[in-house]
DNA sequence: CGTCCACTTGACAGTCGTCAATAGGGGTGG
DNA sequence: CCACCCCTATTGACGACTGTCAAGTGGACG
């Protein structure tokens, strides 16, 4: 893939790096640091569509449709990997290989927002918020980013709201049982789960089901 | 795409096309009829992903990651194009071109994974139905399958139920309040609507805004 | 010290799910 | 030909889940 890196980008915290409806000629890859995407429909209400971490692909939307459908801000202080999107065109002709793992990556992607949209259909609150914590712990640890039983979650309660589709509310409150029963805690970008298994039977998932998430 | 064709295939209605956790060698391309793809929960809840037409590609998750994450099912007849998994590869060694519309496919499928989400997050059981029916009209629409102010639907109120994350019962009082009120009508597989824009409306949904869907 | 932001907590109302009963259509067997 | 059953759609009653409003806390920052 070096060969059509174009550079690294740092951004800060609350950057805006894609905008819905604009068409950059760039797609990055995240080497450090979170953000996230998300949605702001007519009315004004905010959906977040995923958590943006490192190794995940940024853009695929706007090199092969012409213009993101969605936006992509930081939520911490992060650094890209830049591609340029023209590149692209030229991975299609020159490294099938690559270009495959790229729709694999788009597959994985379309996998997991299906999940998703099970959980924001089928679940509760109290088991979509489990569903979410457990789901963003392994992702993180697989990122190698666990120390103990603790990972960093530097989002907003809001931030997991919007993703949700609870409010903020009775988004708190659901954490605040979860606290008060030592499921979890999550304090100052930090999230603990002492015991995992407690919450995946909360949010009724598999962590072993899990799959891995492809890195480019 | 021809030289990759291996066959058609016809099914009847009911039948399974392909399963959560199977990975078929196949891959197709609805010619005409209608299925819908879903999840079952480990509770047993389904989750209706999407709704597949003619010109959906289906399977490429399992092309592309080894195996399907949801399940697919023809609700009426249908005639399926079938491409066999393993000439996908020569698509993307020979066929560059192909090869990106088949990525953009995928970018196109996660683009309305989005929003479903957003719409399963962030929208009123009002607004879910008059958005799906709304979506729906205009897609079928666009497939040429209108008829003055009508298309065919041919699903079950379960299948939108399940689709918008509402109840069976609920979802039919919102079916009901939209019939009294003259803004739509369902019978016996076909679906009217008088003025698009009222419903839209309702939806809080720029007609206009729909992106067209690429035909492979 | 005042302001702003994120988080908390309580009260109340509305949406939505569950339970239950009914109606109607299509198919099958008597 | 009719009785029966199954599936889908419909409607009412009731309660639970979830959103909104409002007030209050504590930390960060200028």
């Amino acid at each position: 893939m070096k060969r059509f890196k174009v550079g690294e980008l740092s951004v800060d915290a609350g950057t805006p790096l894609l905008s819905e409806g604009s068409s950059t000629p760039q797609v990055f890859t995240a080497l450090s640091g979170m953000g996230l995407r998300y949605k702001t429909l007519v009315t004004g209400e905010r959906q977040v569509i995923s958590f943006v971490m490192p190794g995940d692909f940024v853009g695929l939307q706007a090199a092969v449709m012409g213009e993101m459908q969605h936006s992509v801000e930081a939520t911490t202080d992060m650094v890209l990997c830049v591609f340029d999107r023209a590149a692209l065109w030229d991975l299609f002709k020159n490294e099938p290989q690559r270009a495959f793992d790229l729709t694999w990556v788009a597959a994985i992607e379309e996998h997991f927002l299906g999940e998703t949209v099970a959980a924001l259909g089928q679940r509760t609150g109290t088991e979509r918020v489990a569903w979410a914590m457990v789901r963003l712990f392994l992702h993180l640890s697989a990122l190698d980013l666990r120390e103990n039983a603790s990972v960093p979650l530097p989002y907003r309660q809001q931030d997991m709201a919007d993703a949700l589709g609870l409010s903020l509310v009775h988004t708190n409150k659901i954490l605040s049982s979860f606290r008060r029963k030592g499921l979890l805690g999550w304090k100052e970008g930090l999230l603990t789960i002492p015991d995992l298994t407690k919450l995946a039977v909360i949010a009724s998932l598999d962590p072993e089901a899990e799959p891995v998430r492809p890195l480019i």
